[in-house]
DNA sequence: TTCGGTAGTCATCTTTTTCTGACTTATTGC
DNA sequence: GCAATAAGTCAGAAAAAGATGACTACCGAA
């Protein structure tokens, strides 16, 4: 039983899929903080009072997987690890400006 | 221990709030449904393939108490009850389409 | 008064998300 | 070599979300 969302007869939903890149209790904070700037994991773990390591991780797997965000290893003196928006990420931001503005 | 949600030190998402409102694997399309006119709750089990009554029905009530619904009684031909967007709901739509539009 | 339509509730079960704590791997400063 | 920093992985537990099936309540027509 493949149980996919598959609302036929043109029901579908087209928001409903950008809406799930962003869903989950983490990824907006994620997202608006890579908008300002790339983000690193230990950031994240500091600006994300009551986040835990797992679900930072995931929440970074799934941003990279839906091309919202883009991973990058930067050798330079202390190595480390940087998610950037894409152009995908960059083409969500002004509905997010919207969405925080709206209260 | 309240586990409210609390990223102090100004790390709360505002954008966070609104994308809660159209959480959900039905609220999107039930808030969709709901931009093209009234819905009705019979409706939407037709409409959305693969939706059941408990889930219709918890997501119009967190619509309501998310204030982008109200609900109306009709004493009509077949009484029944109505959903349309409240003032807040109607004040998401444009930022829905382009949500929709987006991809 | 019984039936169909409309709009649910309720208890329970299953699935999906999120959290916790212990452990890992690579690099770098001392 | 040894500890710290950075960025994780993994197994298991708990919590939240969604699904199921049975049952309820109101109205109106036959």
């Amino acid at each position: 039983m493949t149980t996919e969302n598959t609302n036929r007869e043109g029901a579908v939903c087209p928001a409903e899929e950008t809406l799930k890149l962003l869903s989950g209790k983490w990824k907006p904070g994620i997202f608006r903080l890579a908008c300002d700037g790339p983000v690193r994991f230990s950031t994240l773990m500091r600006e994300l009072t009551g986040a835990n390591k797992q679900s930072i991780t995931s929440a970074l797997r799934e941003l990279e997987a839906d091309e919202l965000l883009v991973k990058t290893i930067v050798r330079e003196k202390p190595l480390h690890i940087e998610y950037h928006l894409s152009q995908k990420g960059e083409a969500i931001v002004p509905i997010f400006r919207q969405l925080e503005s709206l209260k």
